[in-house]
DNA sequence: CGGTTTTCATACTAAGTCAATAGGAATTAA
DNA sequence: TTAATTCCTATTGACTTAGTATGAAAACCG
């Protein structure tokens, strides 16, 4: 499966705000140094979440962004949709959709495939992904510290 | 989800070649003038499914394709695979791999997806595509007649 | 043989997509 | 007013993809 970076980096900032948030808002600056993802890049990701409603923004000095809900009623069906239709969308071809063939393959493969992801992700929330992480940094796969 | 004009082609000209060799071979030419696809292409395209071994050519005058095995013992996944890796295998990121975020997104969503996309393909064969083709064409759909 | 039909191999191109950067406007705290 | 921040939109360069082009190799047929 191919997944564009963009969605990848907006699920890792979003992550990210959902454990770094609890004190108060979360800078693009601060998710870039966390997570090693250009700030320019983020700048452009951020706001399509934010058009969403899924994550809140400060704007101004000691600005930046929360989750506009508890982090168990987000999914990842919203966010991988906010930020690429394609991901778990129909399958779509230009004009073959006269073909007996295709319009079988879409019943019988296409379709299904797409429904299941839909609901699939439909049923996997931001916590979800945040506990998991919680879990891989308990075991002695801590993030690197470096100290100065 | 975005599926490969080559892989759509690919599985139209299998299930052609599934329903017309049943008396013989079944050439590009054929199936460019059945499905409406440059043979161009399908020259292109036909012999990576010959190297998968999924069909058989006869070089020459008089040549053509068939299926190697019988169209139940012949599955999508396969054939998917054949002609496009990264539709069912593993979503990959550069160099994000170092990242706990990304390793929690990985195992709670991104590889259960490629599972169960494996899992399913596995277990649709081109046997179940030709039957649905079958009903549908048989169902009032039938496929335009151009007569002389 | 020689001509025709076919598959096979490879190169090419034009269009589109995507990741990432760039520059600057708007907003707000101090 | 200054610094910190989000926001908006344009642009670039690299890569991918769809489809075409050219011709070689193989095999049937008369």
């Amino acid at each position: 499966m191919k997944i564009s970076s963009k969605v990848e980096c907006g699920l890792i900032s979003l992550v990210d705000i959902c454990i770094y948030s609890k004190t108060g808002v979360v800078t693009v600056i601060n998710i870039s140094a966390r997570q090693h993802i250009s700030a320019k890049y983020l700048e452009q990701i951020l706001p399509q979440l934010r058009q969403a409603q899924i994550i809140r923004s400060v704007k101004g000095a000691k600005g930046g962004y929360t989750l506009t809900r508890p982090a168990e009623k987000i999914t990842l069906r919203e966010v991988i949709n906010a930020l690429d239709r394609t991901v778990l969308g129909e399958v779509s071809f230009d004009n073959k959709e006269d073909s007996l063939i295709a319009g079988a393959l879409s019943e019988c493969l296409w379709d299904r495939m797409t429904e299941y992801l839909q609901s699939f992700t439909e049923n996997v929330t931001l916590r979800d992904i945040a506990d998991r992480y919680d879990k891989l940094s308990a075991s002695g796969n801590a993030e690197p510290m470096y100290y100065i």
